[in-house]
DNA sequence: ATGCCTTTGTGAACGCGTGCACAAAGATGG
DNA sequence: CCATCTTTGTGCACGCGTTCACAAAGGCAT
């Protein structure tokens, strides 16, 4: 039997071995002492608890370049997402297939989400639309919805809405860049590290994670 | 003279006040006791502060759906980003317009890079050429790169890379749509909240964000 | 000029998550 | 069957960030 410890995987992740067991515990304790996790129900377990191991029907709504980006994007399929549709507004568009699906018109939108049960809409359309798309999905019956466009959005309560805003991630490489160029020469006249409002954490990183103020211009 | 309180920008914000009156003093005393801060002046503070007064010239590598969605994408320029140029393997996709930029072959990425003084790179390519259009972005000088290939990028010390996994917002979504599902009627197993690891904030949320483990199969 | 009222800036306390360190548990070998 | 060794699961303490609370500061009216 497969097995690993809590020490290997945190090296590998870059963690302490500690929380990493923490962690693992709530979800029951799995693992065997003296011995470590067994990997595949280790799996398992995190998968299950995930929602992987469940299938997620998604409706991808505005078929642009980014709907598009979308809807041929591989990663979905392996974390147990389902594409059920791709719709858009462009009569146009309706029938062309994408990414070997055929775009569906917003007139089929209700129909689509409760045909396939889909409780999960992804907005990939202009900031214009997004806000009337977004009440049609909540209306149909969608519960999350994953905003793509460069607006917030007003939904009633319990709805979860995430925004991913294109630009922030930019916008932090940026920060650290100034901070980089800055170091140079001038000593910083702000005070080395604190005060922090904003955080973001992703694999590939150096360092800690850039602190931004809580509030910034448009 | 137009000023806010930290109270009223707190309360918009959602966050405490006295959080925010500390974070601005990261930034110098810049509020007037008694009368708040002067808006126009905590705002070039701020964008100061976070780079938006400068000119960040940035190139896309991979011109996609994409890196076509990425071009197209309003937000960048009033973020103070500058798409100096867009780059393709494809010699078919040379030259051809798109976002008002003409498309300029690999081939040329150095002299890009070099000639307009990038320091920031946008990679959109397919995994597999990923790491090779990453290595070339920073032998030219890029030392920031933004990926959005599904694949974790190997840099040399001092290169910052963020990667942005679409898949990820999309899941925290669907945990959450579980969670919802299943406090109708069992009481989860797993104790209410503890134990994170990855954390993200995000505009639009209902409810704290979602802790999920640091480790998660593919 | 003086007193009052508002809001900042920050010292200090609180709370929470992380990391340490160890006892308990189980496997393994003699 | 017992001793030993490994690794888990977790109580506890430390450290950091958030929040409280208030003195200092400045505006404004009288």
């Amino acid at each position: 039997m497969p097995t690993v410890s809590s020490e290997e995987l945190a090296t590998a992740a870059g963690v302490n071995s500690a929380k990493l067991r923490k962690d693992f515990s709530y979800l029951g304790s799995y693992g065997t002492r003296g011995v470590g996790y067994d990997v595949e129900y280790l799996v398992y377990q995190i998968s299950r608890e995930l929602g992987l191991t469940q299938d997620w029907p998604v409706v991808i709504v505005g078929i642009g370049n980014l709907g598009a980006a979308l809807a041929n994007y591989g990663g979905f399929a392996s974390r147990g997402f389902r594409v059920a549709a791709l719709i858009d507004a462009d009569p146009a568009m309706a029938g062309k297939p994408v990414a070997g699906l055929p775009v569906r018109h917003t007139d089929e939108l209700e129909s689509i989400i409760s045909d396939n049960g889909v409780s999960i809409g992804v907005i990939a359309t202009p900031a214009g639309a997004a806000q009337q798309v977004c009440d049609r999905l909540v209306a149909a019956g969608v519960t999350s919805i994953l905003n793509f466009a460069p607006t917030v959005l007003s939904v009633p309560e319990g709805v979860d809405v995430r925004k991913v805003d294109l630009s922030i991630e930019l916008q932090i490489l940026a920060f650290h860049e100034q901070r980089k160029a800055g170091e140079e020469n001038a000593p910083s006249p702000v005070p080395p590290r604190s005060g922090a409002a904003v955080r973001a954490a992703s694999e590939n990183r150096k360092g800690p994670d850039g602190d931004v103020p809580a509030v910034m211009p448009a």
